[in-house]
DNA sequence: TGAATTTCTTAATCTAGATTAATGCACAGC
DNA sequence: GCTGTGCATTAATCTAGATTAAGAAATTCA
């Protein structure tokens, strides 16, 4: 996968639009524990992580996180409210990290309008999100707690080593203690 | 929102690719109760509903159903998986239905190609479409059942009408003996 | 280096929702 | 008009995972 900047470079004879959608793209060096969106903000970024770690995630009514994604490098992380509405993820950084910002609305307008092979990347890359989200949804309704487990691991076993584990309970929608309890009940089955 | 026919026929001048991309397009009057395709087979269609209701569903290892959408009128429903994989949903027929049907590979091909504006339209869909999968995870993270019933009655309330409670259910991830429940608890409140 | 903060684990208790079972209803097909 | 099949509801019991609490280990940072 390539950056928002990469994309754009490809084309050799930029419009002014083109252009200056560039001069729109910020690149960031971030450090870890910095909050760049809040649940209920009016802000529509779209982030690019180039090095390091994000991830976002909902905080309900009493209080608890719920993690939605990690985003490692080469991913594209946004909340998915549209341009009017206020979003509904926190968006922070796990890791110091390298990413590009760019505005949902601006990037829309200008990126639809690129070359054939850039937007067959793009919209391969929203296929492919679909695709993870029917499994994710897929998995909530239908297996337990120890299978969420497993499927994480085997799924993203570099996400694994980069995170705690009570993160990685939070994605999967447990509490930390039920993700030790599992896991201890795992060990002993062996 | 458009069928596949309707959006390919906006095209007055039409490739040789378009043309037979036409002619691959199956119109169908399909019966309520028909099943379309079964979880691991290896089709990879895509279902636009003129007419009726669709529903997609897994059946977990206990045998148990789990629907992960309906599709009404105006609606397009299809497994997320690529290709070259075994699908992962079933997918079926509530209401005397018409539909287009069209193989996956082959649409993504042409559609691609197609000018700017039903392109757009196709972009828009499918952001729409990761925006309602994100609200879909949050709510199984984050809300009890009977708020995840309401939020269903308040967001499709026309499906409500339609199908069968035991399936709204089954959409929110609970079983229909626990739906009543919770639906008299909320009763007896008021 | 040492103190403070996170993280992980274990254990006891609690609860939302699952499971099982029984009853009454609606309506589709003969 | 019946009879069977699917649907909704209620109630009793069970269980996966939540909550609460406490202690040990690891990390962060002054």
């Amino acid at each position: 996968m390539s950056s928002f900047l990469d994309i754009l470079d490809l084309d050799t004879n930029p419009t002014t639009e083109v252009l200056a959608l560039k001069q729109k793209i910020s690149l960031k060096s971030i450090k870890k524990g910095r909050i760049l969106q809040r649940g209920g903000d009016m802000v529509s970024k779209i982030y690019y992580v180039k090095k390091g770690l994000l991830r976002s995630y909902t905080i309900d009514k009493k209080g608890k996180e719920h993690i939605f994604m990690f985003a490692p490098e080469d991913w594209i992380i946004a909340d998915g409210a549209d341009f009017s509405s206020p979003c509904q993820l926190f968006i922070d950084v796990l890791e110091d990290s390298e990413i590009e910002i760019v505005d949902k609305k601006l990037f829309e307008e200008v990126y639809i309008s690129l070359t054939l092979n850039s937007d067959t990347q793009r919209t391969a890359a929203m296929i492919k999100r679909i695709s993870v989200l029917q499994e994710r949804v897929i998995m909530l309704m239908s297996a337990s707690a120890i299978e969420r487990y497993e499927h994480f691991t085997t799924t993203y076993p570099q996400i694994m080593q980069r995170v705690p584990q009570r993160m990685i309970a939070s994605y999967l929608g447990i509490t930390p203690e039920a993700l030790s309890k599992v896991k201890s009940e795992q060990n002993k089955g062996k």
